[in-house]
DNA sequence: GCATACTCTAGTGAACCGATAGGATCAGAT
DNA sequence: ATCTGATCCTATCGGTTCACTAGAGTATGC
């Protein structure tokens, strides 16, 4: 399950995207914009700032933004980041991996084999979709409305 | 990620349906065989008893057995009755679906897009692997060892 | 030098996790 | 009837995490 502080996060990381390119972005503006409580949201940001993803600037004038452009910031760094890693149980995990105690053989472990391929499903649908990503599917909902089921 | 009680329950429904069809199996047994906390997999047991997966015998040769043929459990309706819904966020959830609160429109929040997309996957596969699966998939790895590796 | 805005450390109440205790209840054997 | 073996049920506990808040510290720009 996805934390509240994950989905600030992700929140206000959209935010920082949609404006790339603008400056600085004040930590009030972006809460005030989705209703997260704005301490909290300082945290967040500051977190996500001391693992590169963010840059900052302080006194009048300052705020924060993107490091990099949104296409290069993907959702699985940002929720790895406030989360924790993404798979089910530590002994599938590629960034954190941790054998389990009791796991006679891991090889053939049926719990294991299962919950390895619902870590790959979701790796692969975290890393691969990048802020910019995000902003452009939902653009195109707004804009083309239900275009994409036709097309389908 | 999956709490220790729903890897104590999937492995003691294993067990189950490893020996399923010979009658009540004791709770100690279950225990024992995979270092779980006695008294912990009880109250778990019963709790998947309560929900329909388990039938048990109280008295002199009681114990627990699958109410339904292996091939009829599956690993998500396990996963779900532990740690509630396997969704990532409750406005994704099909089982357990709830509104979130900030989102003005659901239709258009671009992380909702993202976290469907995971959920659907995770769900496919939780919801496909049966018990029986589970074992096929060990008993085949363990005779035929490497083969399938080979085969790819 | 003063206002502005990020930086950092603590702390708090509520909820959840993993586990245990101990009696209640029921089935079967004697 | 009574005893034994087993599940059933409720309560509790220490520890951790979650969501959030408070407040002092520090750098920036005018």
């Amino acid at each position: 399950m996805l934390s509240k502080k994950a989905k600030y996060a992700l929140k206000g990381m959209i935010v920082l995207a949609e404006r790339y390119g603008q400056g600085p972005i004040l930590i009030s503006d972006i809460a005030a914009g989705d209703h997260m409580p704005r301490k909290f949201l300082e945290l967040i940001l500051l977190e996500l700032k001391n693992h590169g993803l963010l840059q900052s600037k302080k006194g009048k004038g300052g705020g924060y933004f993107l490091a990099k452009p949104p296409n290069a910031v993907t959702v699985g760094q940002i929720v790895r980041i406030i989360d924790g890693p993404i798979a089910p149980l530590p002994c599938v995990s590629r960034t954190a991996y941790m054998k389990c105690d009791e796991c006679a053989d891991e090889r053939t472990c049926p719990i294991r084999l299962v919950m390895k391929d619902v870590r790959e499903a979701t790796a692969s649908i975290l890393d691969s979709a990048t802020l910019a990503d995000m902003i452009n599917r939902v653009r195109s909902i707004e804009t083309g409305k239900e275009a994409l089921n036709f097309a389908i």
